[in-house]
DNA sequence: TATAAAAGGACTAAAACGGTCCTAAAGGTG
DNA sequence: CACCTTTAGGACCGTTTTAGTCCTTTTATA
């Protein structure tokens, strides 16, 4: 249950190359799937749609590629996940209010948001900077 | 991220039922079914799955039907959740040992394991008797 | 202008999800 | 014993998600 999805794991892997460049470096999308052992055309599209949240900034031609869009610090470990994999949601019901139509009366319904609440606090927590220092 | 399937919910709606029940009483599968709001034929599934681990205990022929394999207080949401949704596993590095090659080198590693410790903790923290208790 | 990137779109195979249906087996009842 | 009731097991199926690939277009540099 609850598992992060390749495209999460190869998300994280490429951001944390991005974070541990020297500041102000491109990657070419190239290097970064080489170094982080990602599928590159995979990868590409992840980081476009980063790009897309400003969560990396992308050069096109010659000269190009990716940097992170802020500094690491300012990006935490959820961002990544939930820019690839959506909420983090255990239960759709959490959704919106009356999504559920069982809202009132389900007992489970707490214990849901408070897994959600734990979950989101861990991955608030750490942040991309963190994660780049750890590994290297 | 995280979603319980429909799966999940279903099973833990059934057991509720069982849970709500008086002590002795098995119910058929049709009477859960329809109580829980869940496709019978898909319910009979999950309960038989769940008859063969123990979690609940099944009879056949006239009279036959389901019952709680235990009292409701012994079978945490966790059981229940993890019988039917496979381990709780954010990350799959987090199997075994050795089943990732990036163990060593992975700084995110032990994020995931906290995030798995939390939501384990939730999940063993509350047992189908005190759902049952909730609902009615 | 030629070249070097990323961007966008279409496409695909395989697995997981969310079931249904049919037959078999086991257990009561007259 | 025969019949009925109820779960057990297996096969099957349409849809969605996952995990990509490939090709063309756009943008920027030299």
């Amino acid at each position: 249950m609850m598992e992060l999805t390749r495209k999460g794991e190869y998300a994280i892997r490429g951001i944390i190359y991005l974070a541990q460049l020297p500041p102000g470096k491109v990657a070419l999308i190239s290097e970064i799937a080489e170094a982080a052992e990602v599928p590159q055309t995979f990868l590409a599209k992840i980081l476009q749609s980063f790009a897309k949240i400003g969560l990396v900034k992308s050069f096109r031609g010659a000269g190009g590629g990716f940097t992170l869009g802020r500094s690491a610090e300012q990006i935490t470990l959820r961002e990544v996940v939930e820019a690839v994999e959506g909420p983090i949601l255990p239960n759709r019901c959490l959704l919106g209010a009356g999504t559920c139509e069982r809202d009132g009366t389900c007992g489970v319904h707490p214990v849901w948001r408070e897994v959600q609440g734990k979950v989101v606090e861990v991955l608030d927590g750490v942040s991309i900077k963190e994660l780049a220092a750890r590994k290297k």
